[in-house]
DNA sequence: AGTTACAATGAAAGCGCTTTCATTTCTTCG
DNA sequence: CGAAGAAATGAAAGCGCTTTCATTGTAACT
């Protein structure tokens, strides 16, 4: 039978403790707890025997007991919507290693688009008592915003943009990607205008950007899916059917992510449309295959790594005790003008 | 300036403490950790009104005390090369749900396929006293096997297979995969054979199939391709251009993914090349784009999520006690035979 | 040699919970 | 109505560390 004891003598992480590597290398337990964190303080003599017995032992710290301790846990929470969505894996890339490589742990919580699942989580997470949090968007549960402000710990929001986060906030303004991208389109001008995507707050950003933006020159298509964020290669690919079936001139599109756009892309392509010139597809993200379809996605691109990167810095120099980091750290997008419009 | 003050009245999750709400409910304190933890041996009228407490009081328990003191985190850590490549992100998903509705919490390690990083992340991992830990592959370095079989914990290991995992695995059989491609393409038979793609451990299981399956009948090519895993859009698209470049006769080639097999339509297409008689490729993973490409991708199908349901139910039930956990979870795959091949 | 300063170590308390094990309070039934 | 058993609660110890604060050892200076 298949023994996890967790009895005195056989435990997780090897049955020795700190106080066991004391012992054997005949120092008090303070000493070895100063030989791993602050091996500065210990004569290198005694560091060296320490550090002998651990490896011996294989003795692994016991974090737990430690964070109790210490108050610090060494541990930062990331709440996302999905990582099954290119769109925020690359973020969490670099968020990780950001947090790796100073020492830190991601502890990563997928909160599904559900703002109350995001709160199920908060709660969750804050008892783990991590040393600062980083979540997706700006809207929650006043729920989950009492939560966080009671536990008086760095927060990070990611993804969006705010004159008034939480604390810190991390991205851009998606009304102004749809802005952009509608001027982009104007530029030619087409007859018809359009949008299809997902409906996660960001994205509806995003339309909503692109509509206004065209209001009083023309109505915008939103062909009807029925779906949840995030969209897929097949949503754009019926959308665009949907689309180019109602017929009726020259068509500029605005899709909600470059998967969306490949598929609307496709479909496209398979009826021998006219692009950029009859059609116009603009996708968002800049996901890796944009370079490479047929013709070239033209798309917006973001920094998705960038995110995660910067979030991971404002969020340490915080825990650091630095006052000084921004409210809004701005994240630059812009549109890469490609084969399709 | 931004406080976190970790001092002795705002902490985090709020300065209560279990003592705290005991005091407030007029009960001691083991009531109030029954209350939370076991309500049914709690009076209904002491369970209201220590709840009522809790409520009003905004009380977050805290797991590091409680892990510390129980020996149990409800802690459970799994270890991926990446999270941006779709392949793992729909299991890290499926592990996610699954341990979530289990009252388990999700702990994140990215290795970057590298074994070194692996061993660092288990040793962090390890010091977070997880109740589980599951990791990706079968291959790791004997100081990392050393210190999972002391720490003397459920482990799963996943994406492969074996017949002597280090407690359970989940998985399928890399080269029976490649093996099952070489027939799809052998019953049609062309001139030349090739392989495009990744070089990480299970991408060359599945090559190595492949060509030995072909072994005596065909030599396999193998584009050079400078690059890591995973292998991208891009690369598919070279070294397709790379192939057909050399010229002559038909060709089957298998992708070590539908992201590379995609890229290497793309450029067949653009070609015109005439697929499946003259070219067919074969992707892996069964992608959700892969239905909807032109012509539709050919590939091996997979269930990525349930390879995280099974791995997190095994691991479950291992640390329920239950030792009947088979040592091996086989995972079907299947060839979706579409309009590449 | 005698102070002073600093480096190196240790003793004790405590972080916030859960685990026994003991005690009290309630039922139930002869 | 009182004994016996069950239900509900509590007291005390301890999980494995880190944090003061105190002590000792070692240089450094006059």
């Amino acid at each position: 039978m298949t023994d996890y004891d967790k009895s005195k003598h056989i435990r997780n992480g090897g049955p020795v403790t700190l106080a066991d590597i004391a012992k054997l290398a005949g120092v008090s337990p303070v000493t070895v707890s100063r030989a791993i964190n602050t091996p500065a303080l210990v004569k290198p003599h005694t560091l060296e025997a320490i550090e002998k017995v651990i490896a011996r032992t294989g003795y692994v710290p016991n974090l737990l007991a430690g964070g109790l301790a210490s108050r610090r846990t060494r541990l930062i929470a990331a709440i996302v919507p999905s990582v099954a969505s290119t769109i925020f894996a690359e973020t969490i890339e670099g968020l990780n290693a950001e947090l790796v490589s100073a020492g830190y742990q991601l502890l990563l919580g997928l909160s599904g688009y559900d703002p109350g699942r995001e709160l199920e989580l908060t709660r969750a997470i804050l008892a783990r008592r991590p040393d600062g949090i980083i979540l997706t968007g700006i809207t929650h549960m006043k729920e989950t915003r009492a939560m966080l402000t009671g536990a008086s710990l760095p927060i990070v929001e990611i993804w969006d943009s705010t004159p008034s986060p939480l604390d810190t906030a991390v991205g851009f303004s998606h009304a102004a990607v749809g802005r952009l991208v509608a001027e982009h389109l104007l530029i030619r001008g087409y007859d018809r205008y359009a949008q299809v995507g997902a409906n996660d707050p960001r994205a509806v950003q995003r339309r909503d950007g692109f509509v206004n933006r065209l209001k009083g020159i023309a109505e915008v298509e939103l062909p009807e899916l029925d779906m949840n964020s995030p969209s897929t290669f097949r949503d754009g690919r019926m959308a665009m059917a949907q689309l180019l079936d109602r017929g009726g001139g020259s068509l500029g599109v605005f899709c909600s992510s470059d998967v969306v756009a490949h598929g609307a892309l496709a479909e496209a392509h398979a009826r021998g449309c006219n692009m950029p010139g009859d059609l116009a597809i603009i996708g968002f993200g800049d996901f890796d295959f944009a370079p490479h379809t047929h013709p070239p996605l033209t798309t917006v691109r973001i920094d998705r790594r960038d995110i995660g990167t910067k979030a991971a810095r404002s969020i340490l120099r915080k825990i650091a005790g630095d006052a000084s980091v921004e409210a809004m750290i701005d994240i630059d997008f812009h549109i890469v003008a490609r084969g399709t419009a």
